[in-house]
DNA sequence: TGCGTACCGTACCGTACGGTTCGGTGTCAA
DNA sequence: TTGACACCGAACCGTACGGTACGGTACGCA
């Protein structure tokens, strides 16, 4: 059963009920209710604290609501995972890039934010949790969480990051032929074996520092490799 | 309950079987007897197919044996999980590393081949199940599996890189400080988003030509940045 | 010939979990 | 006040699966 089957991962049901009562106004306009949203983050902190091994049952007494109640909301267990992963994915707010005139300066220090940010969010828990469910899910088919994944994953950081070396280009800081080929290193020379490491549970976390040192390393060296001048 | 809690993990029965006549002079010494790497041979097929998803049972009825004997041999499924990580593992060689004196082009050859050779690993069918198991396993605490891939996996590479790079350095054709930096950002180089992209279900298995091309990029910047003279 | 051992195939058991149903409660709107 | 609605909590159902037990077969060995 697909969740487009279901009228539940519809935005909003139309008509307001009184737990919805406050916010058809003022809230952010979300995919998800507000109590809806209180217990999609309650399914991430099982979902950090357990894997993705929680029954429904757990999520229902965890966040004091009914199964049946679930089931309406997301149609069956694998609609409250890619629900989850949904409302985690559009918590995420990438880091700002300089829409001024590049200088090498501000070339290379946004790409060190873009690092450290990208090394704090792979290395958090929470990301870890979602990307081990969507793995494991990935394998036996019958799930698109691995495909949410990798689209709010590796192919966001890809989609954000290519505008910024494109302007390094086109200001005349960097130097390549292949913008893939240049995302790739940049890729690499950020992540490394951190993010499978952690995946497969050595408990290596970075903290904020050593997480500024490996970024600033990383963008040093792409800049030897690609910098111009 | 640990598989050190049996005697099954122990190499090869003392008592020969019929099963194992005419391996008992002639085997290589294996943890596991003839019958039983058959055994771990159909799991493999059997998680390169549907994921660590499956049953025992089915492993019984694909590898014609009965599941008293599978739990006879391994204690549990998580036993036979550890087992078939545990032979697998065993199954691979690392390339062999040239031991006589270093020439600028006989380190980037050797470089290439090993970068090649393991993108040829991480990018196989088996080596994406295995990893998608461990990862999945890891999550959920239990199991130690995520520990043998990760000592198999990443820390093998990392155990067998070193060497060939401290090699390169004494023979005056690298220049690093940080040898654990070296060695991340040949990782990085060589595999960047290939591995995760893949374990999240992305259908991007590069062939041995693009392969080759990628390891011989990764080599070329590798050596572009800490490359001497 | 008979015993012990290792194994196969199958039936069996207990449980955990996905999913459904139902009675009861609070709230809104007419 | 009454009815519709959304929700909670708990009971319930079917099934799949981990793990065990048992009967039957092949074979080595005394």
């Amino acid at each position: 059963m697909t969740s487009a089957a279901h009228p539940i991962l519809r935005p909003e049901r139309s008509t307001a009920t009184s737990r919805e009562v406050g916010e058809t106004a003022s809230a952010p306009e979300s995919e998800f209710s507000e109590r809806q949203r209180e217990v999609l983050d309650v399914v991430l902190q099982l979902m950090v604290a357990e894997g993705d091994g929680f029954s429904v049952a757990a999520v229902a007494r965890a966040a004091s609501c009914s199964k049946e109640t679930l089931y309406k909301w997301f149609g069956d267990r694998d609609g409250l995972l890619t629900a989850t992963v949904r409302w985690q994915a559009s918590k995420v707010r990438m880091p700002k890039l300089p829409s001024d005139r590049l200088t090498r300066d501000g070339l290379a220090a946004a790409l060190t934010g873009f690092a450290a940010s990208w090394l704090t969010v792979i290395t958090g828990d929470l990301s870890i949790a979602l990307n081990r469910a969507a793995v494991s899910h990935a394998g036996s088919g019958k799930s698109r969480l691995g495909e949410i994944v990798l689209t709010n994953g590796p192919f966001a950081m890809k989609r954000r990051i290519e505008p910024l070396l494109e302007a390094g280009r086109a200001a005349g800081l960097l130097d390549f032929e292949d913008l893939a080929d240049a995302f790739r290193s940049f890729f690499g020379l950020v992540v490394a074996d951190t993010q499978i490491r952690l995946l497969l549970g050595d408990d290596s976390h970075p903290d904020d520092a050593e997480i500024r040192i490996l970024s600033a390393r990383a963008v040093t060296k792409f800049l030897t490799l690609y910098g111009r001048g």
